[in-house]
DNA sequence: TCCTCACATTGATGAGCGTCGATATAGAAT
DNA sequence: ATTCTATATCGACGCTCATCAATGTGAGGA
């Protein structure tokens, strides 16, 4: 097994042998990281990629009421996920007399990638 | 089979007012919203977005002992997140030696993304 | 061979989440 | 006011996940 310096990004010192470089650029900030995640974690449901799908895909706003029936859950559980996509700042809503109506937020899916991929080319 | 104006998920009012357009387009298929939804998940925690921003962020590979102590979790913790990320197609792995390097798998962050824009834009 | 190091796996624990039934709230109509 | 409907909230259950200590595994080196 040959093993020549140019192989492998390996800095060996000459008494320890370092796997690694010295050092590497700083990881995410925690506090970034925490936001970020956040804002993925509405996405990490199945329900709620299809609620969100169902409300962006449409052209204009979409009744709650006609979202329930499509995702075969309850619907306490789609309220419940249609609020933490609301809260996740990738839905907004309003209440118009006895039915409450939803669209998407423009650009905010596009932002969330947008950062990460920010932080990846830096 | 009688199909009746009740059947229809539209509750039209006498002058008009109802809460739902019509028929939606069919949300994301249920199959297809569980794959996203588990790559989703895969960044949906901040010590995996860390972990993954460090990789793609470097030039070239990373080796597995440089990112314990940037991350400030235990070995095994990070060892985890290493796993969950290889395993949703983020990173590729490879043992030289006694170490184990990480590089960002090309793409597939986008593919993700894409296939949502894809979902909505439909 | 035995020892050491790097990384993965196991097992346990505590926290968080998805789900639904029951209930509360808000608005509209009678 | 009463009642009906649409939506939100509450409470509880079961399940998953993030985390770490302990242990296992695999690869050099002496």
């Amino acid at each position: 097994m040959n093993i020549s310096q140019t192989d492998l990004p390996v800095e060996a010192g000459p008494d320890g042998a370092a796997c690694c470089p010295a050092e590497l650029i700083p990881p995410l900030e925690a506090a970034e990281a925490a936001e970020l995640a956040q804002g993925f974690a509405a996405l990490a449901d199945p329900a709620r990629l299809r609620l969100f799908a169902l409300i962006a895909g449409q052209e204009g706003q979409v009744c709650a009421c006609s979202m329930v029936e499509p995702l075969g859950k309850s619907q306490p559980t789609v309220s419940h996920h249609l609020k933490v996509l609301y809260e996740a700042g990738l839905v907004d809503r309003e209440r118009r007399g006895t039915w409450v109506w939803y669209w998407a937020v423009p650009g905010r899916l596009s932002a969330l990638t947008a950062t990460l991929g920010r932080a990846v080319n830096a």
